[in-house]
DNA sequence: TTTTCATATCATGATATTGTGATATGTTAT
DNA sequence: ATAACATATCACAATATCATGATATGAAAA
């Protein structure tokens, strides 16, 4: 696909200039783009909602902060599974958990975490 | 990890247990649980915001209808990359499009769309 | 009809992610 | 010190996803 080809009169016979803003919706259009890596960053935001322990985890602590062992009974789900979710979770700033003991008192770390899980919730629910 | 130990008298001497709430919050935050579906359903409809490519043409589609040499163009990308995304965002009813001529003019099904792509970027923005 | 253009589909290798068994760490109880 | 327990980390096989080259479809232009 070549957009660029132009005649030795200047004008442009390409279909997609017919109709006459393309090249200026276009211009436009990407100026508003936020840049490379705030869209890499914004992806893998969203890529922690994508997995449904994770969602499932999300869930749970948006009702109440839990243990670990507490989020394995009420998911029966095995520990490591758990755990590792978790980490994930941890590394980008979803949960944050304060040490009681030997255990670990989890919460999400933030109010945007539970409102972008309803309104999806709320989507597919329509 | 087994929790469900119980001594000949009936008591519990888990850990887990000593805080006196914890099987009661399991039981709370279990009932408010979605259902496994829908945990699906929701981590599917994330999993299209967690790629960079369809972000970016979610991020263009909310700004202006666009055909696809549009977006090839304003994204600097290979036409076969940017059909590719655009069959999952339509398998996934984010986008819908319009016939015109050899021309496929797209653009966003759904609000709820552009709200969970601006919260986001709010988020990582912060 | 033949060519050109816009778009879609198919097949594939490279890469990433998932859940889980094995194992380690660190805390409390005995 | 030793055992029991809550949690974390490591390693890995199974699976999924990505971008892209090759190719197909279908509409307008020549």
């Amino acid at each position: 696909m070549e957009m660029k080809d132009k005649n030795l009169d200047g004008t442009n016979d390409d279909i997609c200039e017919v109709f006459d803003s393309h090249e200026d919706t276009v211009n436009r259009v990407k100026e508003r783009m936020p840049s490379e890596e705030e869209y890499l960053d914004l992806s893998e935001f969203f890529k922690i909602f994508s997995n449904p322990t994770r969602l499932k985890i999300i869930s749970l602590l948006a009702v109440d902060d839990l243990c670990v062992c507490d989020i394995c009974e009420a998911l029966d789900l095995n520990q490591t599974t758990v755990s590792n979710q978790l980490r994930i979770l941890r590394a980008n700033n979803i949960v944050k958990f304060q040490k009681e003991g030997k255990m670990a008192r989890y919460s999400l770390t933030d109010l945007h975490i539970e409102m972008i899980y309803k309104v999806g919730l709320e989507h597919i629910l329509e």
